[in-house]
DNA sequence: TCGTTCACTGTACGTTTGTTCTATAATCTG
DNA sequence: CAGATTATAGAACAAACGTACAGTGAACGA
């Protein structure tokens, strides 16, 4: 999963992950029956992991009861319990990147999450309602799913890891501070003069 | 670019773009001296075309005078004009996230860019202040590319290519609502009770 | 204890890879 | 038109690739 999410499927070789394992590349194959297999094998891994998680969070967390600080949307919430280091993490980054049933299944779970999340917050009054439900909520969970994909470039332009501890808190500051106030004032420039 | 884009750098060979372009494998050794020459040549072309695209953009929409319709932000203004179906726009998701010094300089363009434009939006008071300026302005930044990176889930779930003229007018919408009214109501809950 | 399973390795095979070499038609230059 | 340069192709090569096969040693149930 690390070696994939590194340089990609096709840029990895069974050899690199024999030796990066410390076994034979016969033994790769013997356990997966080939690439391919050893490629479904970590998606499953990946996608279990990530949808248990997601379940846990969306359950604790939309009913307001939990303990956890109030993260910007669920992908922020999902990637903090699994730690800015997580092979899991920056695997997800090649999924969604590369396609497949394994990133459908994964992006369409965390847009339905997302979606009665922001029904929850609308009915319990937290959240303004909106023309565009869905809409919005795709918004919402690619604005967090963006902290993962950009990752590196946001690194070298703030000077901290947005996934990291402090990254994370000044990130959501900002977050928080756009949904919650906006940023254009309300006088829109005349559209059709 | 296509084939890169399409499917990744190592996932293409100099025979797979031979034959797509109809013509033999040698020609392409012969005129960019080896595959990594010709992928630098494609990252110079897209650089280029970018680079020249977010001039023109930045330099004619930052004072309010030019006559396109107000995108949420640049990125959306330079997707706007390359068109849904351009190689570009493909490629710079493969840039994006394979990384390298050609992805950099772009999204160090972009941010710059972005920065730029937030400071005159604020100083004309289009923009509420805010306290992290360049966090502010990579969030709507990496929002923006979200778009892009993740143009092809987006479709599935939301069944229209925000790309295209009717997918980017519904974006724009939801974005604009958002950043200028916000999401969530005024009064958090309580943080540390 | 014996036969069977299991984790594991080394070797080898056919294919694909990026690249080189040689040769030929086309195009430009003087 | 002669000569040089360029565009192009085909064959071939060494390396790397995914994978099959045969075999070895340890663990384990009967």
């Amino acid at each position: 999963m690390r070696l994939f999410a590194e340089r990609g499927v096709s840029a990895v070789s069974v050899r690199d992950i024999a030796a990066d394992a410390g076994v034979s590349p016969s033994l790769v194959i013997h356990h997966y029956g080939s690439k391919e297999g050893l490629r479904t094998a970590v998606d499953d891994r990946a996608l279990t992991t990530l949808l248990s998680l997601l379940a846990d969070t969306a359950g604790g967390g939309a009913d307001g009861g939990s303990g956890y600080a109030p993260s910007a949307s669920l992908a922020s919430a999902v990637a903090e319990r699994l730690g800015a280091g997580s092979e899991v993490s920056a695997y997800v980054r090649r999924l969604l990147v590369d396609g497949g049933p394994a990133a459908e299944v994964l992006f369409r779970a965390l847009f339905d999450a997302t979606v009665a999340l922001l029904a929850d917050l609308e009915a319990n009054g937290l959240a303004r309602s909106g023309d565009d439900r869905p809409a919005r909520a795709a918004f919402l969970l690619v604005n967090d799913l963006a902290i993962i994909l950009l990752r590196d470039q946001i690194t070298r332009v703030l000077g901290v890891d947005p996934l990291s501890e402090p990254g994370m808190a000044r990130w959501t500051e900002t977050v928080l501070d756009v949904y919650t106030s906006g940023i254009f004032v309300g006088a829109d420039p005349p559209e059709a003069p």
